[in-house]
RNA sequence: GCGAGAGUGGCGGAAUGGUAGACGCUACAGACUUAAAAUCUGUUGUCCGACAGGGCGUGUGGGUUCGAGUCCCAUCUCUCGCACCA
């Protein structure tokens, strides 16, 4: 009941909040609304506590989503749950001696209160919290699935040692050289962990990209990543040993111009190689290029490092003798470890060519107006021997077939891809279900012993990073009976990789609390795919990239019958926030900063010009006699430039940050929230209360709109108004177009504003009022449902989605535009029925046309039926 | 260097090859008010013009078309991602 003609977000909110719990508003049903289903997820986040609407942007996005495929009568599934496995939680506990799990749930229970305040609804019967052995279990028996399919195996490598964290981290988890998360520079130890071998998975995963609703950008990123490429594998005889040197090559038709060769400075045959007088360099090489981080190794690319062995190999094409050098550009990982270099087709050969004074052989004949250096395109092979005059493609095919002849080699795809290195040596993660015995070897524990728990923590100095895992600490964790032979022995002292939870999250909310399975694959089956899966373009590689494996090995093992989880990703803009960066002083036209902090972490120099700062964005303003510089920048915490849900939903209310975040600009473009923002959508949802209070004994007195084809004037021109809205509004948000959504929804409030000022309150107005609430409802439900009740008993959400009367959107007139010579001058309104000689004859009446073919020769009349007259004149 | 995408008013942004700038913000003017806020009305790309109307206008240069923000070619700038992977 409205008992107020003002809007009163934060009295009407908390009351349909609650009423939306009472009738279980969004609890999904497996099999409600017939074959029609929605999967609709957000991704799940880590639990930090408060939430700021940089946080809510998503989740916003996903629950208006979710509210209208409700509407629209489907079966919806619309989840929440917890990355809650991590490293902030032990940094919390080192910090202040909390207890991991403790501090977690407290974040939790903040954040789900934030999301309730803000209106998001979720079936929350099936919220998944990763770190309960409730959860891990499920990790730890996929991992023992895949350890039997033998895609989980050990392996002694080089790893990637993030020395701040103390522990190993995977390929996709170095970003530039540093550890994702800690930012320190990553270095190589060679340990012994787990992998997964998500290798096998390469070209399924590359092959499955084509036919998903992804941006085009998010599949070009794993595209790269997967990084297929085809060529040849063929050896090299070295001259005075049996060794030979196995290389992989994409332009084996260069191989006539191989002048050299170049081993990865780790590869094995690296001692076996070198001659005795080169041994002391060789190794003080290899000391050094073992030490370079990755940034090092990347600083300067022209500027190549490298020594020779003392021996030569033999080119099989031509049977030169060339020198083999090890050098760091060659990476150990890819391929084989070893190259043939071409200095004449490949720029970073011809580099290290130049740097050494080796030959350079063109194999490929360039244009005569090149004027680079090794030309690596397409052009007729030279200096090839049997291999000359043909072009790149033909000569691939031809020497390949040579080799394979030859029994040297054969033709080879390769990919950049490489197994995913599971194990970290954390304390708040999930156990390896592994038991190592001395004489058993590697025993897996048995699936009715599943969960291994983890321990609770007993000291919290347990957890500081020292280069093995806390486990180890924990003799009653590790100590135990071997499964095979009953004898003593070891646990794995190691954990997952947190990425491991996150891989199949989505596939436990369709059965949270199975304790059979992780899921049942017949509740899985209905649910799956993920029709629209919103999230961060962060996650680009990693969690998509991981989820898809997973998914296609439960697919294999027949727990699944989809092996693309995700059919739609949207990957939304971040939300930002205007940020005090900082007190500045000026010196005519420079600004110089006088604190770091903020500036430094907003990557801004300490001293620019007003143009320069202008160009930016950024504003100066003056607060307590000193000036300030003022930036929008995503937010955060560490900035503390975050809008916080609770304050804000308090004084201003839910629906009105929703419609802010979804107002303000494309949900894939950035958007800047701002105090202009919010007081727009105050205006609106305003106007839209008002519309409803301020004449509610009218609207209440109204009788049903029973015959809309017999509309006349005002009222036809509503209900044609009307159904057009209600046509894009569907469309818009079908396609996450929300800011042109509410446009449209501000439009039509215009349109019947102005109807009221002209007609009294009528059935059709009723009726545009009641679709209006509708089509509110997935944007500002609280408010929506507020009104709806002042006409019906039940939800909105449960009224239906008003479909279109395409009898409306038929007009009986139409503006034409008539333009001469493709310029518009004049608009006429004809009726629908007019000829098309009619519709010219009413065109060349206008004043403004007349004028324009005065004494001009007609040529051309272009007629774009009920739209547009284009004349075309001469003279 | 390679890949993906984007350049439109003072700002965020709209425009199935067919009226460029919807909708909102800002600003300005007016109404209401003792006053302010809120609200309502109007104006708001730019230049000429009292109006009618006209010229110019979607990064730049070409092209296709009766007609181009949209399609094609070239070019510049920006954002994001990848980057010694042969």
């Amino acid at each position: 009941m409205i008992t107020t003609d003002r809007y009163n977000p934060h009295e009407l909110e908390p009351k349909w909040q609650r009423y939306w719990n009472q009738i279980g508003l969004l609890k999904a049903r497996e099999g409600q609304g017939g074959a029609k289903k929605a999967y609709i997820l957000v991704m799940f986040p880590y639990p930090s506590g408060d939430l700021h609407m940089g946080h809510l942007k998503n989740y916003t996005m996903g629950d208006v989503i979710a509210r209208y495929r409700t509407q629209q009568g489907y079966a919806v599934l619309h989840p929440f749950g917890w990355d809650a496995f991590g490293l902030p939680a032990e940094n919390a506990a080192l910090k202040g001696g909390v207890d991991p799990s403790k501090w977690t749930f407290g974040n939790i229970a903040q954040s789900k209160d934030s999301l309730n305040q803000m209106g998001i609804l979720y079936d929350w019967s099936r919220e998944v919290t990763t770190c309960t052995p409730e959860y891990y279990k499920w990790n730890q028996w996929i991992f023992l699935k895949m350890y039997e399919k033998g895609l989980a195996y050990r392996k002694k490598s080089y790893v990637n040692w993030d020395p701040v964290e103390q522990s190993v981290l995977a390929n996709e988890q170095v970003i530039d050289g540093r550890g994702w998360r800690s930012g320190a520079l990553v270095e190589k130890r060679e340990l012994e962990q787990w992998y997964l071998k998500i290798t096998d998975y390469a070209e399924r995963l590359l092959t499955g990209l084509d036919d998903l609703n992804w941006p085009e950008k998010v599949k070009a990123m794993q595209r790269a990543w997967i990084g297929k490429s085809q060529g040849a594998e063929f050896d090299f005889a070295v001259k005075g040993s049996e060794a030979k040197i196995r290389v992989y090559s994409t332009r084996p038709d260069t191989i006539f111009g191989a002048t050299f060769m170049v081993l990865a400075p780790e590869h094995p045959l690296v001692a076996e190689l070198t001659t005795p007088d080169k041994r002391a360099e060789v190794e003080a090489y290899i000391t050094a290029a073992r030490k370079k981080s990755e940034i090092e190794r990347q600083a300067d690319a022209k500027e190549k490092t490298g020594v020779w062995l003392g021996t030569h190999a033999v080119n099989p094409a031509n049977g030169k003798e060339i020198p083999i050098w090890i050098a760091d550009y060659v990476p150990y990982g890819y391929g084989t470890g070893a190259i043939m270099a071409v200095p004449g087709q490949d720029q970073r050969d011809w580099d290290f060519a130049k740097q050494f004074g080796l030959d350079i052989v063109r194999t490929v004949q360039p244009p005569v107006e090149f004027t680079g250096e090794a030309f690596d395109e397409d052009g007729p092979a030279i200096n090839s021997g049997f291999l000359d005059g043909l072009n790149m493609a033909e000569a691939k095919q031809k020497v390949i077939a040579w080799m394979e002849e030859q029994g040297i080699g054969e033709g080879k795809i390769n990919f950049r891809l490489r197994d995913w290195l599971i194990s970290r040596q954390r304390y708040w993660g999930t156990p390896f279900p592994i038991i190592h015995c001395d004489s058993c070897g590697i025993v897996p524990v048995p699936y009715e012993q599943l969960p291994v728990t983890l321990p609770t923590l007993k000291d919290v100095d347990d957890i500081r990073p020292k280069g093995k895992s806390p486990l180890a600490a924990h003799p009653e964790f590790y100590e135990c009976e071997c499964p095979s032979c009953g004898g003593m022995a070891r646990r794995d002292t190691d954990t997952m990789d947190t990425f491991i939870d996150s891989s199949w999250y989505y596939l436990r909310y369709a059965d949270a609390h199975n304790e059979e399975l992780p899921f049942a694959p017949e509740k899985a089956n209905f649910w799956q795919p993920v029709d629209l899966y919103i999230g961060g373009v962060e996650h680009a590689i990693l969690h998509l990239l991981y989820s898809r494996f997973f998914t296609k090995f439960l697919s294999d093992i027949g727990m699944v019958n989809y092996d693309e989880p995700f059919k739609g990703l949207f990957t939304q803009g971040m939300v930002q926030g205007w940020t005090d960066v900082g007190e500045v002083e000026l010196e005519g036209d420079t600004i110089r900063f006088k604190t770091a902090d903020r500036r430094s972490k907003l990557d801004i120099l300490e001293t620019l010009t007003v143009l320069e700062a202008k160009k930016s964005g950024a504003e100066l303003r003056e607060q307590g006699g000193a000036t300030h510089f003022w930036k929008a920048a995503t937010m955060s915490k560490s900035l503390g430039n975050g809008v916080m849900v609770g304050p804000f939903v308090k004084e201003q209310g839910a629906d009105i940050a929703r419609v802010t975040i979804l107002f303000a600009a494309p949900p894939e473009n950035e958007m800047i929230w701002t105090e202009e923002g919010v007081q727009g959508s105050w205006r609106f949802l305003n106007r839209v209360h008002r519309m409803v209070a301020e004449q509610l004994v009218e609207l209440k007195a109204q009788g049903e709109l029973h015959n809309p084809a017999t509309l006349e004037s005002a009222d036809k021109a509503l209900w044609q108004k009307l159904n057009q809205t209600i046509k894009k509004v569907g469309d818009d948000t079908e396609n996450l177009r929300f800011n042109t959504a509410i446009a449209a929804l501000m439009e039509l409030i215009n349109a019947m504003a102005d109807y009221r000022r002209e007609n009294a309150v009528s059935p059709v107005y009723r009726r545009a009022v009641e679709n209006y609430i509708q089509l509110l409802a997935p944007f500002a439900p609280h408010l929506a449902e507020d009104l709806w009740h002042e006409f019906h008993e039940s939800s909105v959400f449960m009224s239906g989605w008003p479909t279109v009367d395409e009898g409306a959107l038929v007009t009986d007139s139409f503006e034409l535009v008539v333009q001469v010579n493709g310029k518009v001058r004049g608009k006429v309104t004809v009726s629908a029925k007019a000829t098309e000689a009619e519709v010219k004859a009413a065109a060349l009446e206008v004043g403004n046309v007349k004028a324009h073919l005065e004494g001009k020769e007609v040529v051309k009349e272009i007629y774009v039926p009920k739209k547009l007259l284009n004349i075309v004149v001469k003279g």
